[in-house]
DNA sequence: AATGAATGAGCGTTCATTCAT
DNA sequence: CATGAATGAACGCTCATTCAT
């Protein structure tokens, strides 16, 4: 197998794991042998599990960047497509294999003197605050640049709270009820 | 020392380690050195680790229950006090030992298998938003009981992704902004 | 209570659980639990768990001793009588409660450096022997001291067996083997 | 170190520490103190203590198995070969490192819940049955099986009771009194 | 005479990581 | 480049016993 391929073999088995079951309580034993590999194979890819995490965290969120931009790409651009992030929530919520947001789940497990790990995690969220603010930024031309971070922080906020609560009470109301405050929070901006 | 006594010592202890660290983070050890008591004794009064664990919730629950009350008793009933919900954050964050939400934090530690501690944890949070539709009812006489439920659950993604991001960011801006999105959806409700 | 009822209710209660289950298995806090005294009330009869167990051997082996008599009362002297005492054994195995030899069983779970300990139990055993030797005595007047002795100890030993095996296989056929060895045998001695 | 020989070198340790001391008064602790290797390395070898155990109880049958049959290779087949498995318990009991039979001793430690162990090792005794039933069949050709089973057990018996006996009260007189046992016993089998 | 809270050493087990091959 | 046996610190938990009341 070629080296790439290794890695993200690796990358996929352990994001399986860690997004099932959460990043302390699965081992690195578990991992190698869900992925067949040896135990040293994984450290040449990984220098440490945190390393792991790391490509974990990066990989969940590209697949969501393109899971995300697929559902979106038939909306209308404007305020359609940004209800359409909540839709995509919804959709995401009752695809089987959602567990809430990796980053929130994982920021919970890593210790708090591991200030490295943490940033990287916030990082990875404000990427994706970022990707919503090119989103308002493309569907409302012309808007202050000020008005478009407001209203992507708004879509932000809704779209964690959608995740982060119908995950914790494992219920789909808090996406519902975002949906409804989304809509008119759209009503009331020009 | 009595028995109770002994009891709250441990679990104020062990609260301010769990919540600073997470429950994971946080060895049986740990909490018997910073309390000064033996593990037996800790294990006299809590069977496993879970039962300490879910004192440690609903501590941390009263807690803030206690709180947030005194916080809201000067504001008048009614829309301010809504916001007030909101106001307590804020300061909650700045207070010097803001850890984001024991409960969502919580949530992300216990292995999927723990049924029973994951249903303990979002009961938990339910009676929040309970407390939260007991503020609306009492503040909106008359109003239907759907119309609270809705006010209380829309109070209540608010005030959870205010503490969730804030605390994921390090933050101060997704409590302003919610502070903002809560002041014009009281705006839009009669 | 008097001073001698409860520590007999102590013993009983201790007895029936390291039998069924062990002396290592048993905890003092199971025995205080069942018995309903506090922990300190065992101590101030029992010096240490060793005590109890001293007493719990002394206690079996005087229900046996009574059992036993009680049992071989109605057999006529002699043979009948010898062999009675592993019909005996046929009837403890059904009874309910065989859990083996308690001198045995707790003999396996003393350590090496227990010396005291192990000593007493084999003397309690050497107890059980002598006992044997009177029935033998007793049945057969006028053989010489060194036959009678022989004769207790072949008993003594298919009866130990009949025990021991029929508890480590689960099974009753050790006994009933031992029963027709034991007749055997008597059938060639005058 | 290859694997499997670690494996066998832990195997020995733990086998000389359990037969000595017991298996419950023998922490995981002293077996790798004595083996010299690492805590985890006996887990990686053993999945926890009862498959130590297990593979103890194997060692030790197997060892036994071969030394009781060098010491009867030489032995005519027949009555003299039976003879010699009691001669054979007479020259384990002075050989220095006597300690009774470590199934009926491990039976007495192990908890009544743990099925699966107290049948591993009745099933273990069993075996040693069959090797006496063979031991009976090659030296009685033509013998019925009904009365090869019956022969077999006897002398099961009678060695079972050696063993546990001359243990349990450190004396040599039951490994004696068997051998005249069985002798007479099989002066009045064909 | 009786209480029960507190003890500290020990238990079996799991972990991410290293290194000789 | 890949292997898998070995590591040692930490884990949650149980034990018989003591002592102030």
């Amino acid at each position: 197998m070629a080296k790439t391929e290794t890695r993200n073999h690796i990358i996929r088995t352990a994001a399986d794991l860690f997004y099932e079951n959460g990043i302390n309580q699965t081992g690195i034993n578990e991992v190698i042998k869900q992925s067949g590999i040896a135990k040293a194979t994984l450290y040449a890819h990984f220098s440490s599990k945190d390393e792991l995490i790391k490509a974990y965290i990066s990989y969940k969120d590209k697949e969501l960047m393109i899971a995300i931009s697929e559902f979106l790409a038939p909306l209308p651009s404007g305020k359609k497509k940004l209800l359409g992030v909540l839709e995509f929530v919804k959709e995401f919520y009752h695809g089987g294999s959602f567990n809430g947001c990796w980053c929130v789940r994982s920021m919970a497990e890593i210790p708090v003197s591991n200030t490295a790990m943490r940033k990287y995690i916030s990082d990875s969220k404000r990427k994706f605050l970022d990707y919503l603010i090119d989103l308002v930024k493309d569907g409302f031309p012309g808007l202050s640049k000020s008005k478009v971070n407001t209203r992507a922080e708004a879509l932000y906020l809704f779209y964690e709270s959608s995740v982060s609560e119908s995950y914790l009470h494992n219920e789909e109301w808090p996406i519902t009820r975002n949906i409804e405050l989304l809509k008119q929070y759209l009503k009331n901006v020009n």
